[in-house]
DNA sequence: GATGAATGAGCGTTCATTCAT
DNA sequence: GATGAATGAACGCTCATTCAT
């Protein structure tokens, strides 16, 4: 009943009332607590479900590509789309990505976290891919992975903050370049 | 009075009531609204003071660069120095910057986001200088400078996140090189 | 239906729920409000049959007795028994009897009343019979009745709650002969 | 603040609100949890505070009277005496003592059967004074302790339950003598 | 008839804010 | 000015009851 995250990334985990959920789900507040135990697991659940939607379509994305750059440049495309076909969800993680300290919350902080570190790890394994077949330069692969992926979050970023018609995924070329090449003029 | 950033970083916003403030300031709750109007007020407050520090160091530290890139190793330095002397601080923004929607909240948010096209503005010219000069590839300037923000971020977030010894500022020459030269080997 | 007995002696009347009633006696819910009109009535009903079987015991016994001192005696074995043998039932009343209020709670704070009152009324006339057989003296016999109810309620209350593998019927003489002869060493 | 005792007399405890306690109090809700850590606490705290007025009054009377005979009167009195004036309170005690369970409750639970059982230990030792005197005959002091204590509550109970204009206090001398001299006439 | 998912009124509790001292 | 006790609106959650299947 994933109304809710309308919701939820419209105003913030704390600012929305069960009642609210209810309303806009069309179900009555009793009902949301028979899927879910509390307001902090109902919002977990919608967080994490949202979160597993899109390092699937990553994956396999990333799959379908052959070579290191392709596979680079499919991740950059992965996560730019999602971010702008889940614009309101995403907006969620520059609000704040959790709000913790209850049980359940602690949970989805950890979960969180984990899935980032294990997304970073995914990035570094394509990435080290790279550096062995002789595209990439030998650097500390966390942190390069580290770079890429906050470089598309960038772009993202900014995206969801300025009210704009163009597609996100165009970015995906700069971000590309970017990474690979540097900013500076070519000697 | 500013012993409420503690309390706020450690706990978030909402988890955080005027009671707690008051004793761990040492003032009475009366008094905490004497000098601020609400809690999001004060919340607000603390907030702006602390990013309006940051800017004053970027800017001083900026200004004292002579060339291009001197003045964006500076403002590496000064982003990852400030990140690294307010790690608790910086940790509101991981959990999330605001939490948005009272009136007053609506102002924080929207200063926030101001301060930040600001930043990107101060970040931008100096881009600019350095693609005058030469240094830098004619590269559309507010993505390069929203590029080096997130990198920048990025090393500061995976900081924040890991418990770690080392000092967050000896990445300033990573972030320098892959971001004026990239990941990809040789020419 | 009555395992919802044991659940309401465990717990108490507003700690228990009609899912655990259904879950316990192996009806569903719904099924539940086909035999009682609500959790009240069931309540009610659950209480008023067994207080029935109790009397009915009283009686059966009483009758089978011959004499006066018979009677008594038959009254108070009786009245043990069903204690002894209803032991979690009875525990309700020493944790509250009703918790009226409701309409139908009401009615059964009036029905357990009235058959207080008609339980009395029946004590009465085994001691009046003992008054005319000179047996007793000449005392008011509703106290009576109500101190031979209330000695016999005193072991019983005594044994419920301390935890005693004693037989509760034991002290049948005991309440027999302080109730005839009094505390009062003799003249 | 104890007009809650009125209320939580009249009603039961599940059957009262906090905002009824506060309305007839004349408190605000939010200044009742300044006093009391929850409903539980607020009604065991009213409970037991009352209980050991009781106990007070009771032991004083006692204390005051100089041979057996007059202490167990003083005791009768006393307790009769209490009811009397706190005909509300004590009638919680017929609709049940406790509806425990919680924590605070299972706590006020204990200490009112920790609160009896000193009671009756008080009674027992009168009694075994009056054994030892010969005044008594030699029966088991915590069984006649106990009937003595429900003979009492009878003549109470009955009296909550019935309306009357008479005093309670007038009992005594029935309880006193069929205590000391049971029901049956002459030798 | 039997079922149990759906309902939503109602509760205990919290806490930002006020204001008498 | 400083204080903190008092306030009460607002929330998350429960559970007796209903009703479509």
């Amino acid at each position: 009943m994933e109304q809710a995250e309308k919701i939820f990334s419209a105003k913030g985990y704390h600012n929305v009332t069960m009642a609210e959920i209810a309303d806009a789900s069309g179900f009555a507040i009793g009902s949301l607590y028979q899927f879910f135990d509390s307001k902090a697991n109902l919002y977990s659940s919608m967080i994490l479900e949202k979160i597993e939607l899109m390092n699937a379509a990553i994956r396999q994305e990333v799959k379908a590509a052959n070579d290191v750059t392709g596979k680079i440049s499919a991740l950059i495309t992965a996560q730019l789309e999602f971010v702008e076909k889940n614009a309101d969800f995403c907006r969620i993680f520059l609000r704040g990505q959790s709000e913790a300290l209850s049980e359940t919350m602690t949970v989805l902080s950890e979960k969180l976290i984990d899935g980032y570190f294990e997304h970073i790890t995914f990035v570094e394994n394509i990435l080290k891919a790279g550096i062995k077949s002789g595209l990439l330069r030998k650097l500390p692969v966390n942190d390069m992975a580290s770079a890429l992926f906050h470089l598309t979050r960038a772009m993202a970023s900014e995206w969801l903050l300025k009210p704009t018609k163009e597609s996100l995924v165009v970015k995906k070329d700069f971000i590309l370049d970017i990474f690979l090449n540097g900013v500076k003029k070519g000697d």
